[in-house]
RNA sequence: GGGUCGUUAGCUCAGCUGGUAGAGCAGCGGACUCUUAAUCCGUAGGUCGAGCGUUCGAAUCGCUCACGACCCA
């Protein structure tokens, strides 16, 4: 038996175990099928549920039975209550859930006999008039039901709902259908990024969309993705980040400019890391960087208050408010911060850096200078302290070739990250307009990378040209979409805000 | 890449120091006209992630592999 035979015979055994009950509701869509079309698509829907809710909330059910209100509901039903002349039915749908009354002298013998046999996760269309239960419950009485979609496969347990983990990322549909605390993420995500829609381009910016396949990766330090196109016979890079492209816009005149998309990473996996990500970055000219940092207070506190209603919530039990300004460090105050035992001069002293990282294991690369070192030293030790909101400033120009250096002190640039819960959020910073140091700048890159940096940028000659062109002095930032998502659902792993995580193939 | 934990019915989970595999939900049959994870009676459902080993005997012990979760790099 060849390797692809065997696979699928594998695959068809795999699935025999759910024959048994898929059989049983194929026997039901196969009677639906003799009698007419199995799949109808003649029921346009008028209400939903959360709608209903709203509108009817204050309804005792004197009033809806006095004036009946004639609706049409639709969704999965993920509830079956069945008695021997009335049942309940729980229909879901977008916005939340109704519940359905059915009561074989008002919807019929045949269409009471036939909800008898419709499964949990079949789509239901149903039409009647509003009432309340005893217990008060707003319901549907309903004098019409159909069967819209038979579902074939059993939905996950009622209750419980689905929590094996890779049965979530693998199969999200069923982890949508039976966690709200899911759905609720995805919604958030989803109103997150239109706030940040809304504050910039209410602040004047131009959303665009600049190239996902590029000829040459650049504007990170990051492996990218290879892949090849046919027609040009061509290698093109999938993007590791967009700046370098953002940046010719400004240059041609597009002065406040901002895409949010997807960037892509070859790198490791984690809770904290996806191959592919969602990025914000937005360019202003003639801003500079401590301007940005201004603009992101504004900025996440606008987006918070309008997703959570408050500036204020909890991160894995910690509270966080980002009401306060946030604080603003250099590289080496952070580190004594939560270090007071380094001096200010230790942490200028290369040697004792290179003694510190080696007594703690940090590896680090032996080229670097002072500043290289430092950061590196921050990174290990003090990064994932940083709770509440705090600008690290002053990042050394070594490991920030696209940044504008600083007009006092030509070792480090005009640059910020911004960190949140221990992670970073955000990175800006002036940007780099001189196209000769440019030039050098990538001429190191290209050096290192040659010396086996794997993560060191390339020349980009095109993008040298453009700046020989002049770009004004103009201030960018990155923000990580998912880091914030996480951040404002309290999410403890990135893989809980991304529909479809990466995973490792299903054999 | 390293460490720890996990993988048992469609789903949620039991199964102790080795002795022929269990519950609830979902399913199927029946009762029931205001239920809320409806209830009650009956019934069917398994290559215990895969492979190798130890043993008279393995879901259980050992090794290898696959996949996942968490921590570390």
């Amino acid at each position: 038996m060849d390797e692809a035979l065997e696979k699928d015979s594998e695959e068809t055994n795999r699935f025999q175990a759910e024959i048994r009950l898929v059989e049983e509701r194929r026997a039901k869509l196969d009677a639906l099928r003799a009698t007419g079309n199995a799949f109808p698509n003649d029921f346009p829907r008028e209400h939903f549920s959360a709608d209903l809710h709203n509108a009817y909330s204050e309804h005792p059910n004197e009033t809806l039975e006095a004036e009946p209100m004639p609706v049409r509901v639709a969704g999965r039903m993920v509830l079956k209550r069945v008695m021997g002349k009335a049942s309940f039915a729980t229909l879901q749908d977008m916005g939340g859930r109704i519940q359905l009354y059915i009561a074989k002298d008002v919807a019929g013998d045949s269409a009471y006999d036939a909800f008898r046999h419709y499964d949990l996760g079949d789509i239901l269309g149903a039409e009647g008039t509003l009432f309340r239960t005893r217990t008060g419950e707003l319901s549907v009485r309903v004098t019409n039901l159909r069967l819209l979609t038979k579902s074939l496969r059993p939905l996950p347990e009622k209750f419980h709902g689905l929590t094996d983990q890779e049965q979530k990322y693998r199969q999200r549909y069923l982890d949508l259908i039976t966690n709200e605390s899911s759905r609720k993420v995805f919604i958030a995500r989803s109103r997150i990024i239109q706030a940040i829609r809304e504050f910039l381009v209410g602040h004047g910016y131009l959303e665009v969309e600049t190239p996902m396949m590029h000829p040459i990766p650049g504007g990170a330090a990051a492996r990218p993705f290879i892949t090849h196109h046919n027609a040009l016979d061509m290698q093109l890079y999938l993007r590791i980040a967009p700046e370098l492209y953002l940046k010719r816009l400004v240059i041609g005149g597009l002065e406040k400019v901002f895409e949010i998309n997807r960037s892509f990473r070859n790198e490791g996996i984690s809770t904290r890391h996806n191959p592919e990500f969602t990025m914000l970055e937005f360019y202003e000219a003639y801003r500079d960087y401590a301007y940005l940092m201004d603009l992101t207070e504004a900025l996440l506190r606008e987006v918070t208050l309008k997703v959570l209603g408050a500036t204020r919530f909890t991160y894995q039990e910690r509270e966080l408010d980002l009401a306060q300004s946030f604080e603003r460090l250099t590289i080496t105050e952070a580190i004594r911060k939560f270090h007071p035992e380094y001096t200010e001069a230790q942490l200028d002293d290369r040697a004792f850096l290179i003694d510190k990282l080696q007594e703690l294991g940090i590896p680090y690369k032996p080229e670097d200078g002072v500043g290289g070192l430092q950061l590196t030293l921050f990174d290990e030790t003090t990064e994932h302290l940083l709770f509440d909101p705090t600008f690290i400033v002053d990042y050394p120009a070594e490991v920030s070739p696209l940044a504008r250096r600083n007009d006092r002190n030509p070792a480090i640039t005009d640059r910020f990250e911004l960190y949140i819960a221990g992670r970073e959020i955000a990175n800006g910073f002036s940007e780099l307009n001189d196209p000769e140091d440019q030039a050098a700048r990538f001429l190191e890159q290209a050096r290192a990378k040659e010396a086996g940096d794997a993560e060191a940028m390339h020349y980009d000659a095109d993008y040298i040209r453009a700046l020989e062109y002049g770009l004004p002095p103009t201030a960018g930032e990155g923000i990580g979409i998912d880091r914030l998502v996480m951040l404002l659902t309290d999410s403890p792993s990135i893989r809980d805000v991304i529909l479809f995580p990466q995973l490792r193939r299903e054999d």
